[in-house]
DNA sequence: GTCTATAACTCGATAGAC
DNA sequence: GTCTATCGAGTTATAGAC
């Protein structure tokens, strides 16, 4: 494992464990253990190793959203609802979502904008499932692109919960109130895939 | 207008903006125009002075949010929708939820006890406006426990994703489609009250 | 009760040896 | 390409005059 990835591993987990603003560079380089020259050398400033963990960190959230809302197995309905109830580190929070209440991340053009087109990308996918769904009588009625960020708040509103209180209980409360009101039909069972 | 009320206005103000970690006592002194010896004569540390202006943030916040889903004109089913639709400062985000993201919050008891019994007021009152509505039907029938997280949970996660995107389109969008998901009737027009 | 001065520390970044 | 030493600014908190 080279300097640069030792650097980018170690900040993807400070800033999902702690945000932006409070990992330190000297936090990074213990966590890595590589000195402080190789950090400035490779990536310049605190806020260009940051812009490559999160795009990381970005990219692995989105192929893991996309691996549920493409699936071809099931219904719209089931990978909609699916995406609701996937295991997730609920305490840690959504490594992208988390950035989002950071003033220095808002205030910075490269790490602001890897947020925006991260989550523009899920509300995508999300869209089109729920518009399949609802097409096929699967999901109650609505506008596909409401629908859609109300079960992106859902999740992102659930971490914030999950973190007030300490605990996951008000995440599953949370999402599976959401599965509920979403169903047109209530069947029993949604599928539950491990991840993030 | 006392130092000390000077301070804890102060102190509610940027934390609002900023969060806890990233208020220095610096910048609150400068905004309440008060001497450095005042703050920590008063409040002993920023802590103290934090707790302070954020007991009083959270008690606004829930007394808002108590005239909503208290109220005895209309329906309950009309007081829970109320509650999604009221207007709302979308991109400073809520001033209590706000705080769930910093480490720094999460870290302190006085900070974190605040937050903790906060969601738990507002999650007792929506259960109870909840269990109202599903019981003479006007709301779509689900555990009043799971789907009051739902409802915390739209509100909450649409301020991270109009924050994230810059703009309050994300917030009004999943506030919408979760209104529209728990009637049982689709009848107009909402009440809209406003507030932070 | 409020002020200024200053302590002890950490921050992000740079310099220059090797 | 990686190290250590150091800079200047800003952090929370304390001391002591008034």
């Amino acid at each position: 494992m080279t300097s640069q990835d030792r650097l980018v591993a170690a900040a993807q987990e400070l800033m999902w464990e702690r945000g932006f603003a409070a990992t330190s560079p000297r936090k990074i380089l213990d966590r890595a253990e590589v000195g402080q020259g190789s950090m400035y050398h490779h990536f310049g400033s605190k806020e260009g190793l940051a812009a490559a963990a999160f795009e990381r960190s970005a990219a692995e959230t989105l192929a893991r959203a996309e691996v549920i809302l493409r699936s071809d197995e099931g219904d719209a309905a089931s990978r909609v609802v699916g995406y609701l109830l996937v295991q997730r580190e609920v305490l840690l929070g959504c490594p992208v979502g988390r950035m989002a209440s950071d003033p220095d991340v808002l205030a910075s053009d490269s790490l602001s904008t890897i947020l925006r087109a991260t989550f523009a990308r899920v509300r995508t996918l999300l869209s089109e499932a729920i518009a399949a769904g609802v097409a096929a009588g699967e999901l109650r009625d609505g506008d596909p692109a409401d629908i859609a960020d109300t079960v992106l708040a859902v999740v992102q509103g659930g971490y914030v919960l999950a973190r007030a209180e300490g605990g996951a209980e008000p995440f599953n409360r949370a999402v599976r109130g959401a599965a509920a009101l979403l169903r047109t039909r209530t069947d029993g069972g949604a599928g539950d895939r491990a991840t993030r």
